[in-house]
DNA sequence: AATTTCTTATTCATCCGATATTTAACATCG
DNA sequence: CGATGTTAAATATCGGATGAATAAGAAATT
């Protein structure tokens, strides 16, 4: 008895409007211009400022809150909370704290330190327990990385790599992080765009050791190949520490991203 | 210096109604009661059942899928997701899946796997970073080890050791697993309680060890004596693999937990 | 009979307005 | 000045209504 239908032309990322706050909301407390510690507005703002009733407000404060981004007290307000209790492995929240282009750069290498803990013991696991299927995946991956002749596929190609390593531990837990990975490989070679020209010639020798090594049930050579692999990742990373965007695009150089 | 806020350590636990259907959810799809692919009951017999409005239902099951724990599609109904997309490392989810005694113990094992992937490489790191307050935190939770005489304290002393570890490397993502370790230890003492009278006498001397290298900025030997603590612990649980849960209670000798 | 199309029933999505509960801040009293 | 009671801001919950999406069944067509 309101307003009639809104047959708006913006059919494509509509996953309903719940979805807009919460993303909304979480990025900008991962951006921190909401800062820890500070209080949201209040429910009936907030259904003000998105347009939105108060269930939808409610549901997308009870998702942050879920991922430990808020604390919400009657009477209280919903406190930012601080980054220490963010679910930061989790999907979502890590996609708001590297989608934006305002990345904290001290975050980034924190999460590669975790990779480089975590994706050598795998390729490690990897090698002991890879059934034939896992290993061809991984060798499909690589074979991908190769033959790739754009960033997009290079990409998805390297992700693939990284996450059939993950999948061939059978370690559930391990598996669990397939979505930060994800993620962060994106964030990856958005913050190294203009080093990745040389980034496979020079790396890929690395993930091709990591393969073999696993083919060959090598625990020990997988995992200093992996190590290798984020070991110069990380160089690559930390080499441009201050903010300066050098270069943006290259647009000559299509074929460098080819293997040599 | 800690423990002003005890007073409040039995609070009413009655966090609302949202939690006590979050919770009874979460735990009957953790332990497969509901199993992977089924669909909930819809939205107006939860709230029958539960005796809740429709609010709090939604609520309670978007928390629910924003753990990777279901996926709600209109007309569909909410299906249970497969564990391959839980989030495993959250500790809403770790709690329901090790809260009760029907424990996966392969999952157990996985989670074993990734602690001691994860907890050597912080000992290292917190070898390398620990300030002067890390240690003495270290120490004080060493020191409480030695000086527990009862499960509980000595429980809470472990944990404490861990955790401060966790925190001395100064990642905050490796913070983010504080959770997680929490909570797994927890199901690891439950577990492996008749095994733990000799836990302490047997292990503490890596813990020691685990400190002095931290100590003395050893990360080499930081990592080796945090990967034999959590080998012996490692050793313990699967030795027992096969469920039989001899129920332990030691209610005689207290002191065997006592350092030598 | 098989395939396509249409209808419908179920279920989630959202909105609304009212009421209850919580608790920080304030006011009052001894 | 301190203990205690009151208030009010904010969340918690309720329940009814409406909208939208879609899977399954019904109907129509070939």
């Amino acid at each position: 008895m309101s307003a009639k239908r809104i047959k708006s032309a913006e059919k494509r990322l509509k996953p309903g409007r719940i979805h807009a706050v919460l993303t909304t909301l979480g990025r900008e407390i991962a951006q921190e211009i909401i800062p820890a510690g500070a209080v949201l507005p209040p429910e009936n703002e907030l259904e003000a400022r998105f347009g939105v009733g108060r269930g939808v407000v409610r549901e997308a404060i009870k998702m942050l809150s879920g991922k430990g981004l808020v604390s919400v007290r009657p009477r209280h307000g919903t406190h930012v909370l601080p980054r220490r209790d963010w679910s930061l492995l989790d999907r979502d929240v890590l996609n708001w704290l590297v989608g934006q282009d305002k990345l904290d750069r001290e975050l980034l290498l924190a999460i590669q330190e975790v990779r480089s803990i975590i994706e050598p013991a795998a390729a490690a696991l990897a090698a002991t327990r890879a059934t034939k299927q896992d290993r061809q995946r991984i060798n499909a991956a690589l074979a991908a990385m190769e033959a790739s002749n754009d960033q997009a596929s290079a990409t998805t190609a390297d992700k693939a790599f990284h996450l059939a390593i993950l999948d061939a531990t059978h370690n559930p837990v391990l598996q669990g992080f397939r979505g930060a990975i994800d993620t962060i490989l994106s964030a990856v070679f958005v913050v190294a765009v203009d080093s990745i020209a040389g980034w496979f010639e020079e790396n890929i020798a690395n993930h091709a050791a990591a393969a073999r090594a696993i083919e060959e049930g090598d625990a020990k050579r997988a995992r200093e190949a992996m190590e290798q692999v984020l070991g110069y990742t990380h160089s690559k990373l930390s080499r441009k520490s201050a903010g300066s965007v050098r270069r943006a695009a290259r647009p000559s150089g299509t074929r460098s991203v080819r293997k040599a």
